[in-house]
DNA sequence: GTCTATAATCTGATAGAC
DNA sequence: GTCTATCAGATTATAGAC
């Protein structure tokens, strides 16, 4: 009787912990630097020995990868909230200025995400494939998204992840919890705006 | 007869030293990622024992802050050498063009040296006051430099480093090796361009 | 599934002989 | 200034009892 029922509490209760551990994970990593990350704290955090994490991951490197999956994970949510019809009635202009906000937010709210989902610091760790097909979903639906406002090459999709990761990247590492690069966002949508438009224009005189 | 000769001798035999220290930090540095340097290792490469190192440096942080330091070195070379006169006669535009592929390449050179440099990546590891004061004289020179090529602004001078750190961190993540983002820097620096134009007309309108 | 015990190794760093 | 010796502890990871 129920033996599959038994089976489905177990499992639910194992992926609980391992959300648990991913979590603690996190908040070590925003605490003692994303490669600061240790065993033993993790487990002390989680009210384990450190040992007893091999039960859920093999290794350091696996719980990197739960991390950079759930980061990815985030981050695709991010981009559906901000490509959302409802919340900027078809303007594309709104839309890329939600869509870069968003992607600003998002990493400076957490610079230990932003660090190991694009750029590559943890020494040895590489994604794993289920883990990079996850990430590369979230980056298609985000291209996808924005080809509606006018980024419709690679060339320009390519440009404006440079934009706003730059953005990114200049705000954690030289005002951080401040808003000096943040407040360039608008602008630089503009500056990107005007880009796109140009770049119409000469294909346009091509034809 | 000559003490302040053998004096001199010594340290510049010292120094010498030091910086075959530094430059095989440097080197597995790159190898193995910058947080993965470890002095064992270190010590072997110039043919110490690790414990050796402490007659050079008292800490290893203390290294990381002589790389910091020679990162900045070059990089106020780098910027030296794209701002130098005759390499534009002149020409604002072409100044701009040659200080962004300058850099990005600076960057892509060295993806150690660009994470070392431009974002906070070593756990703990803060530069000394002597080493940040070099840092931001050369930040500093690029900014004057920049400024005769309509760079004028601070807001601008961040937008500008943004972009250009933006292409260099992307290239080095997504493409390593590669030039996908590299071949962006002429029509980013287009893109940039345009919207200095458009500042200045908005800033001569209000006036 | 968690523990103890421990392997095996690496870490940065110090003391003291030469 | 380099060495040996070593500390004191961290690291990731495994084996096996409960």
């Amino acid at each position: 009787m129920s033996g599959t029922t038994n089976i489905d509490r177990r499992s639910a209760r194992r992926q609980e912990t391992v959300a648990e551990i991913v979590a603690a994970a996190w908040e070590l990593a925003r605490e003692e630097g994303l490669t600061g990350l240790a065993l033993r704290d993790l487990g002390a955090r989680v009210g384990m020995k450190a040992q007893s994490l091999y039960s859920y991951f093999s290794s350091k490197h696996e719980i990197y990868d739960a991390m950079f999956l759930e980061g990815y994970l985030a981050f695709a949510e991010m981009v559906e909230t901000t490509s959302a019809e409802e919340a900027g009635n078809g303007d594309p202009d709104a839309l890329l200025r939600r869509a870069a906000r968003g992607f600003v937010a998002f990493c400076t709210s957490d610079p230990a995400r932003y660090q190991l989902l694009f750029h590559r610091t943890v020494p040895g760790f590489e994604p794993s494939p289920e883990s990079w097909a996850v990430a590369l979903a979230a980056y298609e639906r985000s291209r996808q998204s924005l080809s509606t406002a006018g980024i419709d090459d690679q060339a320009s999709f390519d440009l404006w992840t440079a934009l706003v990761t730059g953005l990114a990247g200049q705000q954690i590492a030289n005002d951080p919890g401040g808003d000096r690069w943040e407040q360039l966002v608008d602008p630089a949508v503009d500056m990107f705006r005007v880009h796109l438009r140009e770049t119409a224009n000469a294909e346009g005189e091509k034809a």
